[in-house]
DNA sequence: ACATATACTGTATATTACACACTATCATGG
DNA sequence: CCATGATAGTGTGTAATATACAGTATATGT
């Protein structure tokens, strides 16, 4: 009886709510590149916004979680798996996109980009990195949700340690505080950097250390894991 | 020419992407009743969770923001306007409603329960306040709604100044600290709290009193606007 | 005037944030 | 081999903020 209304209902659920929209995830995928913040972004091979640079984003598929989606579309783009992604808000203006209402949801990454092989997919003309500092006009409003992401991407580098997802498995504590200059766009006095970070206890000082160049080397530390 | 393109494009558009989904919002509520926090729930009136208790929440129109949606759903539900609504996120996951893909925006709001009259609109056989502390099983995915709409709201009554909207325009010092501790779930110092507040200068003081009972009348303060 | 109930207030201590400058260690080239 | 140059590494004093904690003030009701 119940179970027949539950029947009833969604069937005719169909019928009454037309409003159907499409559903995509977009992702800023943030890394340091030069000392500086650079953030992936797509040429757009097709109408709309024809060779415009886009987020890299498709699709929602039929059975598919939101982050699930926003994970599969990162590493079709990119190659890359297992990677820190965190969904930074919906942004659904009705007319963000010129080809009807669509709906995304975006998603904040980051990665080393060392460890990629930046090649374009099917819709796009190439997937590059372009410097924060200087971008061009992006695809539609995906200005507003990089600068949301770039909001969400300050303030998690200052409370967690997402930082080490931006650079290799060893690195010296130089090269992770320029990781935070880069994303904070300011500089940081080398003794409290280094004086916070290790109160922080996320790192493990290794017995190695880096040599580059005619002066004193630097230890390597890797990230404490869980 | 380019134009044209445009045009091709976005009218293969829709043969060639299929899936499309609902997209509703929901809206966490909360208020202070009785020093405990509370959310605005409805019960039900048709499957499924047929007389389950769900978030208030509904369909995004065809030209509507997902903001606008919000307020507008949450002004049907309370009939209030004009108050804090904050977006928290996307809930997706496919089997989230048995009626079929349903993606929801999830919204935080406040409300002082004394400017609400509540009325149960057509889908709902009541609208009620519930304390927080003691819910019962909610609706689809909605206790996760529910947990993450808490998660922000203790961070954002720790770093801003929604408080107020919890509370009548005018207010006294221990008013405020009773709404803190009700969100919270903890005591708090008095005499620290009262620094700390006033220090934030978010707060102008009345030269009114506020009388109730055989003691002491309490100085009121209220919002400072922009 | 006394009981009682809540408003109101200040100080000492610990923690955290910030400003700031010199020594250590390597490679290189004269 | 030593002087230079380049980056690694380190400590202290001060200010701001957070926390712990207890007694006085002012109203009403009897």
């Amino acid at each position: 009886m119940a179970q027949n209304d539950e029947k009833i209902e969604i069937e005719s659920f169909q019928r009454r709510y037309k409003p159907q929209y499409h559903v995509t995830t977009d992702a800023a995928v943030f890394t340091i590149k030069d000392e500086a913040l650079h953030v992936l972004l797509i040429k757009r091979k097709n109408p709309p916004f024809k060779e415009s640079y886009a987020l890299p984003g498709g699709f929602v598929e039929a059975d598919e979680d939101l982050d699930r989606c926003a994970a599969r579309e990162l590493a079709e783009e990119t190659n890359v798996k297992d990677i820190y992604l965190e969904q930074i808000g919906a942004f659904g203006n009705p007319s963000r996109d010129p080809r009807g209402r669509v709906i995304t949801i975006a998603y904040l990454a980051l990665i080393d980009w060392n460890k990629v092989n930046l090649a374009a997919d099917t819709d796009a003309m190439r997937a590059e990195w372009l410097a924060v500092k200087r971008l061009p006009k992006l695809a539609f409003d995906h200005k507003d949700i990089l600068e949301s992401a770039l909001d969400t991407l300050k303030d998690k580098i200052k409370n967690t340690s997402i930082a080490f997802q931006l650079l290799p498995k060893e690195f010296t504590l130089t090269e992770l505080q320029k990781t935070h200059e880069a994303v904070l766009g300011m500089p940081i006095d080398k003794r409290n950097f280094r004086k916070k970070i290790l109160s922080e206890n996320f790192l493990v000082e290794l017995k190695k250390t880096k040599m580059v160049g005619a002066h004193r080397p630097a230890k390597l530390y890797q990230f404490k894991e869980k």
